[in-house]
DNA sequence: CTTTTGGTTCTGTTGTATATGAACTAAATA
DNA sequence: TATTTAGTTCATATACAACAGAACCAAAAG
């Protein structure tokens, strides 16, 4: 039981890195379990060191732990003869992540342009700015892929 | 009273615009406000032609229209002699917004800085893959104004 | 076999978002 | 002055998200 020891200037840290999340749609304790593993000077925390530490409940943690899990933003290891999870933030996934979410933006295309199809052709005005909409969405579709590529040339996928 | 009619396809198309920006956050209600006021073959519709067709109540409508006004996704027009506000979509924000939510994507710069700043220098390999990832959103920060002045190349801000 | 550990699952509470329907209001009309 | 119209506001219902706490469970340790 070695007590690890988050600061002060740390737990407000990871307030203020909740919120954050929490403004990108995680709930509450999940968005502070991600500040915890990311301000934390021990990279791979346990389970019960989280829930001390956040002094959140054993289920809101297991809740937290195993929606991050699942959304790939955190990971585990394990040591030999120790039968607990030691859990860390992915980073390698960020980037992958955040390039998702941009691309997900444009992701309506499909949808804009069954409107486009199925709108009344009197509208002229309006459908024109409609079409220049997608074609605007199209564009950013296309292009941040090579915004992407710029920054990381061998990446030529997504 | 004009009856405004609205096809069955039409009204499915409103449903999936609805779950499609509900998805993105706005309330269902206000989402089918949206899809209502994008599909209608006429664009401009009053408070009462929107809370019939979608079978809303009237404080639904208020409070979505509100909504809808101070995000800046609809406007409205007025016509002489008529009491009645005549609410429709405003595209040319949309572009506007979409670059807005895009942009906002790596807004948390600062905060991942504040992170950088606070680690221990001991995490090295960690420390370095935060960098790494700190230096991908500013390169994206920066590079998405070149993008969008791309398209549309009188266009120098945001 | 009993106890401890590392979690998970169940039950219940609380808070909040979204909506309805009715009452209300202010302007226009009759 | 009375009534209609175009909305707003209020009271209330419903539903669900998020969490706590306790019970539970399976593996390992004693």
């Amino acid at each position: 039981m070695t007590a690890l020891i988050i600061t002060k200037e740390q737990k407000e840290l990871i307030e203020r890195i909740g919120v954050f999340y929490e403004q990108q749609g995680l709930p509450p304790a999940v968005a502070r379990v991600i500040g915890l593993l990311m301000v934390s000077d021990q990279l791979e925390l346990t389970f019960e060191e989280i829930y001390t530490l956040l002094k959140i409940s054993k289920s809101a943690a297991s809740n937290a732990i195993n929606l991050l899990l699942n959304t790939h933003r955190i990971e585990y290891i394990t040591k030999p003869g120790d039968r607990r999870r030691y859990f860390k933030v992915r980073f390698e996934q960020w980037e992958k992540m955040l390039k998702e979410r941009m691309q997900f933006f444009s992701s309506h295309v499909s949808l804009l342009k069954e409107i486009q199809s199925q709108r009344t052709p009197k509208t002229r005005e309006f459908n024109a700015k409609l079409k220049e909409f997608i074609g605007f969405i199209e564009f950013i579709h296309k292009e941040m892929p090579l915004m992407f590529k710029k920054w990381n040339p061998k990446n030529n996928k997504i």
